[in-house]
RNA sequence: GCUGGAGUGGCGGAAUUGGUAUACGCGCUAGUCUUAGGAACUAGUACCGCAAGGUUUAAGGGUUCAAGUCCCUUCUCCAGCACCA
């Protein structure tokens, strides 16, 4: 520790940010006020996404959101908004019921132990937390209502018409009085069941039967459907929960193998919400990347399904294209391995055995296997051949492996000559290749694969552009425009303990009731290990199986898929958020989160949000107006902080040695919060250093004798000193009285300072540019220092508005020097009243008349080049720059025997003198 | 392969969007104070050069009075997608 003049007192984090601490929590600093309370108060809504209080507890890197988002809680808070800045736990899931069985406690234990750590950690940082409005997933009073709202799924369709969530009830209407015979109308165009029958026929129908029609239909439903099986974690997961390694599929977490896998399932029918997830990104503000990717991942495509029909037979094959413009060239169709046209038509099919054979042969390859090579490979269906509605040309069809049974119709149209992949197909198997477009500026004519131009080789539509052929094609050969999405529905069930019960039971006869009375709450089981078998640890509870109720329980991303809903209203046991709070809060203003959830979490609390505003209980389309990734921390090493790697630092040991408020300040200087950064313990000294320096300042600044030598500025832009006004601006340059031996020199340079700073730091913290905010501080304080040391001093309020601007990065040591001067003016004033606290203090403004000085140095360039610099009156017009610059003895010399030829003068930034 | 983003001192990084490149901090060098310092403070620190001056933003070319910033070519790294017809 560094010695001090006795008079200051010492600098102790340990002490300090204890205190405060404890003041802020004793004193409900950080309380959100109820809407009732609010009193006009503007609302702002500042979410971290909540963490899974996984047993490892934090590293150095996790807070890096955290602080962020508290130091823009903190400065929206001084500017007057009622600020909700929440936290709590996402707890149920694989993380905690790994814990759990890895340490042989129950994940309710498990959970309990583990957010106690967190919790700990997460004070520790000081951060603005209201923790009254805590939620944690794994809560009965929580996942009530998340049951709630899979009820609400499992009760609801997707209206086409209406482009909304309707209630199942007013499908079943539909079909008593009219039937399905408008199909196409009855779901989005994805998952449309596609069988008509007769209000007469539908009344005729079993209860089972309409079961399993409405199934059709319901955004929560069961089906059978292939999924990611992970034997080693007992479990199905989703696709974001898979990474691929070294060509292999494998889990996430944990990184065991993943293998696919036929089985019946729970699933989220988010397919039917595509087009809005879509739109919905152009009207919020999130960084592009998270847009793009989400945007690639629904994958819209648009084009036309088109009917090829069996040569001798009734049967068709529809294909999936997008260039309909290229009919005319088609060569072959081609099925994907999967389609069930081959099944069904095995006694046409002439070599059916060796097309079994290849059929079973790409079946058993792996995934890897099959993506490891892109070569083509299939066999053509002898004795089949589809009819191209275009030209009545009769093309062979085969199967390939290149044809994915999962996207548009599982068939498609081959044109080798305008598509790369049925090209190499054609090659290899000697398939013709027919050009029928032409580039519009006919340069590259040799070449395939044009993406647009000209049809040329049919009469009837010779010379259309691509656009216009597309259309009139599809018309003619009666095909159907159509939309077509990458995206899959989400799978909603986990072979698991730990998750939310699914809220439904199955009677004797197989039909599906509603659990009335929620929560439907998790029993207890001796073994919540996996099972091994597609089915949960549930299965194995005979009280639960006896009630016919689900033994695969909810996944992780139920539960976090609406919670900072939940976080307005944590307590209301009417309904998962009151009415009252849902109109003022609205929707999360910022949400900051890791770039990991992008096609997960981020996307379902869309999903979902889209729906609960269908069914009225929000206001709003989307959940977050903006958000910010932070980037990672890493080690040293420039690696992940992993356990693995053994180079974890733990934010307890930082605080310990450096505090709360250095950790903080260090974290959000190091580098631009949404870039990744290596952790230096080295260099967290200089965030130390500069605490230390504000501390000794204000020490000083309190200490000193008086409270006048400073300049106040009045609101008529008039400067006083001690109640006497001094000069007005304006009336006198300034330039005047900032001789080096005026001693208002040094007020008026803090001043600029100050307000300069306070513009920097506000804007700053808005657009999350901590970095530059804490760099403009330092250079600040630096100024500070200098005036402090000269003859005149600054003035205490002066240092108060600094301490202010660094309130929401270290919020320890400013309230404890905020307080040093309040009791100092207490002492002066009565000792009645309660001092004021920095963090409720008002967030000072800037006057944009205080940040320009009266005079500025400019360079002078000849030819583009620095040769000498000049100080001008800020509002000097050109011709008088220019004459200051001629007289320039340095200037002088590089023009000399160049004649001049153009002079720019950028205000405020350089003069340029071009000569040659 | 495709898509998106990025390359600036020994290191983390600034640069008002075309206007004095290298702010701020770490580290380093010298000094002050100290019994000592791996503390603090002061000064210096892009590179070459004794200096005058010259050269620098991955590499090369271009537009401009002026380019880290805009355009073209090439290279490297990171992230996402991976036969989506």
């Amino acid at each position: 520790m560094a010695k001090k003049p006795a008079k200051f007192k010492e600098y102790n984090h340990l002490v300090i940010e204890k205190k405060q601490q404890s003041l802020w929590d004793k004193n409900k600093t950080y309380k959100t006020l109820p809407v009732n309370a609010a009193k006009g108060k503007k609302p702002f809504y500042i979410l971290d996404m909540f963490p899974y209080p996984s047993g490892a507890g934090l590293h150095v890197g996790h807070p890096r959101g955290y602080i962020g988002t508290d130091v823009l809680a903190h400065q929206k808070r001084m500017q007057g908004y009622n600020v909700l800045h929440p936290m709590g736990y996402d707890a149920f899931g694989l993380p905690a019921e790994q814990y759990a069985i890895t340490h042989k406690v129950h994940p309710k234990r498990a959970v309990e132990i583990n957010v106690k750590t967190f919790e700990k950690q997460l004070s520790a940082i000081g951060l603005s937390y209201d923790w009254a409005h805590r939620i944690n997933t794994t809560d009965p009073e929580y996942y009530k209502w998340t049951q709630w709202i899979f009820l609400q799924l499992y009760n609801s369709y997707y209206d086409v018409k209406k482009n909304k969530a309707q209630s199942i009830d007013q499908l079943v209407k539909i079909f008593e009085t009219k039937g399905n015979k408008d199909y196409t109308k009855n779901g989005n165009a994805h998952t449309t069941y596609r069988f008509a029958f007769s209000a007469v026929q539908w009344k005729g129908f079993t209860e089972l039967k309409k079961q399993e029609i409405l199934m059709h239909y319901r955004l929560a439903y069961e089906a059978d459907s292939e999924v990611n099986w992970c034997q080693e974690l007992g479990t199905v997961l989703a696709n974001d929960e898979i990474v691929d390694k070294d060509g292999k599929q494998v889990s996430e977490r944990g990184e065991y193998p993943v293998e696919k896998m036929t089985i019946r399932q729970w699933s989220m029918r988010i397919t039917a919400y595509a087009e809005r997830l879509i739109s919905g990104l152009e009207t919020i503000d999130f960084p592009e990347h998270i847009k793009t990717i989400q945007n690639n991942w629904i994958g819209k495509s648009e084009g036309a399904e088109i009917d090829f029909t069996v040569a001798g037979s009734s049967e068709k094959i529809t294909a999936f294209t997008t260039r309909a413009d290229t009919l005319f060239g088609v060569s072959a169709v081609v099925l994907a391995p999967e389609h069930d046209f081959i099944e069904k038509n095995k006694t046409q099919i002439q070599n059916y055995s060796v097309v079994e054979t290849y059929i079973r042969q790409v079946k058993n390859k792996t995934n890897e296997e099959r993506t490891e090579n892109n070569e083509k490979s299939g066999v053509e269906l002898k004795g089949i051949k589809a009819i191209n509605p275009a030209n009545g040309q009769a093309v062979s069809v085969w199967v390939a492996d290149y044809v994915l049974a999962g996207y548009g119709t599982g068939a498609v149209m081959s044109v080798p000559a305008h598509d790369e992949r049925d090209f190499e197909f054609a090659n290899k198997y000697k398939l013709d290749i027919k050009k029928v477009i032409q580039s519009v500026d006919s340069e590259n004519t040799s070449l395939p694969f044009i993406e647009k131009g000209m049809l040329v080789s049919s009469e009837k539509f010779t010379g259309m552009g691509s656009d216009v052929a597309k259309n009139e094609i599809v018309k003619s050969v009666g095909g159907r425009t159509i939309t077509n999405y990458k995206m899959r529905d989400a799978i909603f069930a986990r072979q698991r303990y730990w998750g939310e019960p699914i809220p439904l039971y199955r009677d004797k006869n197989g039909i599906i009731h509603e659990v009335k009375k929620l929560p439907l709450k998790l029993p207890n089981v001796k073994s919540y290990e996996p099972t091994g078998k597609a089915e949960g640890p549930l299965a194995g509870v005979k009280a639960w199986t006896d009630k016919g109720y689900e033994t695969n329980t909810m996944p992780g991303w139920a539960g976090s898929s609406w919670y900072f809903l939940r976080y307005m209203d944590p307590k209301n046991t009417k309904s998962l958020v009151g009415d009252k709070e849902i109109a003022y809060w609205k929707n999360v203003d910022v949400y900051v989160g890791g770039a990991e959830h992008v096609t997960g979490h981020l996307l379902y609390s869309r999903f979902w949000h889209k729906f609960l505003k269908d069914i009225g209980v929000v206001n709003t389309e989307e959940p977050f107006k903006k958000m910010y990734n932070q980037g990672l921390i890493l080690a040293a090493d420039g690696r992940k902080m992993s356990k693995r790697w053994g180079n974890v630092v733990n934010p307890d040991d930082i605080i310990k040695t450096f505090g709360a408020d250095t950790l903080r300040v260090y974290e959000m200087f190091m580098g631009p919060f949404t870039a990744s950064q290596p952790w230096n313990t080295e260099s967290i000294i200089g965030s130390r250093r500069f605490i230390e320096r504000v501390w000794r300042l204000g020490q000083k600044i309190a200490t000193s004798e008086s409270n006048s030598s400073g300049l106040v500025t009045k609101a008529d832009g008039k400067f006083e000193r001690s109640g006497r006004t001094i000069f007005a601006e304006g009336e006198k340059g300034r330039e005047e009285i900032r001789g080096p031996e005026n001693l208002l020199s040094a007020a008026v340079t803090t001043e600029i300072t100050l307000h300069k700073t306070i513009k920097k730091v506000s804007e700053d913290i808005e657009n999350f540019a901590f970095n530059t905010a804490i760099s403009s501080l330092m250079i600040c304080l630096n100024e500070l220092e200098n005036v402090a040391n000269s003859e005149q001093g600054i003035a205490k309020e002066d240092f108060k508005t600094f301490l202010q601007l660094l309130a929401p990065f270290a919020p320890h040591v400013t309230e404890e020097l905020w307080e040093m001067f309040e009791s100092i003016s207490q002492k002066a004033k009565s000792k009645k009243q309660k001092p004021s606290q920095i963090h409720l203090s008002i967030w000072p403004k800037y006057n944009p008349k205080k940040i320009t000085s009266s005079t500025v140095t400019i360079g002078v360039q000849v030819n583009g080049k620095v040769r000498a610099e000049i100080t001008i009156p800020t509002d000097a017009i050109q011709a008088d720059v220019e004459s200051i610059a001629m007289k320039n003895e340095k200037v002088l010399q590089w023009l000399e025997g160049k004649e001049i030829k153009k002079i720019i003068y950028v205000p405020g930034r350089l003069i340029n003198i071009a000569a040659v």
